[in-house]
DNA sequence: TCCTTTATTGACCGATCGGTCCTAAATTGG
DNA sequence: CCAATTTAGGACCGATCGGTCAATAAAGGA
């Protein structure tokens, strides 16, 4: 079943990704609607058509982030082949091996949205604390799964510091900060919420 | 004494500091010369003989809020008035008394910088990386005198968690994330230190 | 007073920005 | 084969971007 009319030579889900990726290296006011038509081949109408404004592009790579990067992560905090709290040293570690072992110093584009975008936007910034959130809960259950008895409120605390030394981490990385300075970090949080 | 030619009219200090406000609010891109024209109330070319291109504004406004507000931090660091956890927690809590108090989701303009403009840009990851490593020096030294006993290596370890939630705080400040919600991950860094 | 030096002002530059529009191409259902 | 519909490509838009320049103004030294 197919609507009538031409149908589009590009997967919109697939060029979505360029767009984050764009996005997610340079923020919102480097990236030109030129670097999307280079990276995604496309001409500038078929980018407007499919999705709107420059803004609106922004928001739907958020989302997209969302859906595949924040997503991954809350996978890997639920992963049944860990323990808990390695589950947590994995999350904790991964902004560490992507300078370590690729030298990727994309950071998170949450936290780069934050600091680039969330205090001129309000929708970007819902975005943001939506994707922290799903984040802050699954430390959260990785936590009450690790430590049954440690009562629910000091779980809370504790994963918002798991989170809160993510987002640090990953904004650090960004500089060029060797990654055996942000590991030193790393370890102090796990053994704090040990 | 005085040069010979006519005398600038404004004070360079003054008019530095309107511009890094300016950078520090809306990063390096969204800023553009023509607000720093309607800020100052300067004209382009007297921006320009006095602090060069716009990219050397920007490092400028950078060296500017390490030498303003870093070693506002460091003193606040060093202040002996207060006992070395209370100085860090007063550290730790002056981003979150800023949400509370003042509405005020600026950020840290080293870690705003590191996500905006540190991975393309050299020399703001040089700037940053050094106003980040003296505000952990001197975390360092608080850590030391309250805890005289604890290894050297441990105090480096816990003196880069603390910048680390300092910058994390910093970052998710900007999405408007409650001020209660910072304080949880802020208390529980001082416990992991403690 | 006149010359040199520096600062201010505003016009001006080419390039690029985000965004629109029109035409041609490709597909559907009739 | 013929509308109707949708996409692709690219010319085109006014606005704004960072940056320069020449003319003018204001100071000091001689």
């Amino acid at each position: 079943m197919q609507q009538p009319g031409r149908p589009r030579e590009f997967d919109p889900d697939e060029t979505l990704s360029k767009i984050m990726q764009l996005f997610w290296e340079h923020g919102y006011e480097a990236t030109g609607l030129s670097d999307i038509m280079a990276e995604t081949g496309l001409g500038k109408a078929s980018l407007y058509s499919a999705f709107g404004s420059k803004q609106s592009m922004y928001l739907k790579a958020l989302a997209h982030y969302e859906k595949l990067v924040v997503d991954a992560a809350v996978s890997v905090l639920r992963s049944p082949d860990l323990s808990p709290l390695d589950r947590i040293d994995a999350f904790l570690s991964s902004p560490i091996i992507a300078v370590r072992d690729h030298k990727d110093r994309l950071g998170c584009f949450l936290c780069n949205a934050a600091a680039d975008r969330a205090s001129l936007d309000k929708e970007t910034g819902v975005l943001v604390r939506r994707g922290y959130e799903k984040m802050r809960t699954a430390i959260a259950k990785s936590l009450t799964e690790a430590f049954p008895e440690t009562h629910s409120d000091i779980v809370d605390v504790r994963s918002q510091l798991v989170l809160t030394v993510y987002s640090g981490l990953r904004v650090m990385s960004r500089t060029g900060l060797s990654h055996g300075i942000l590991a030193l970090a790393k370890d102090e949080a796990i053994r704090a919420v040990s």
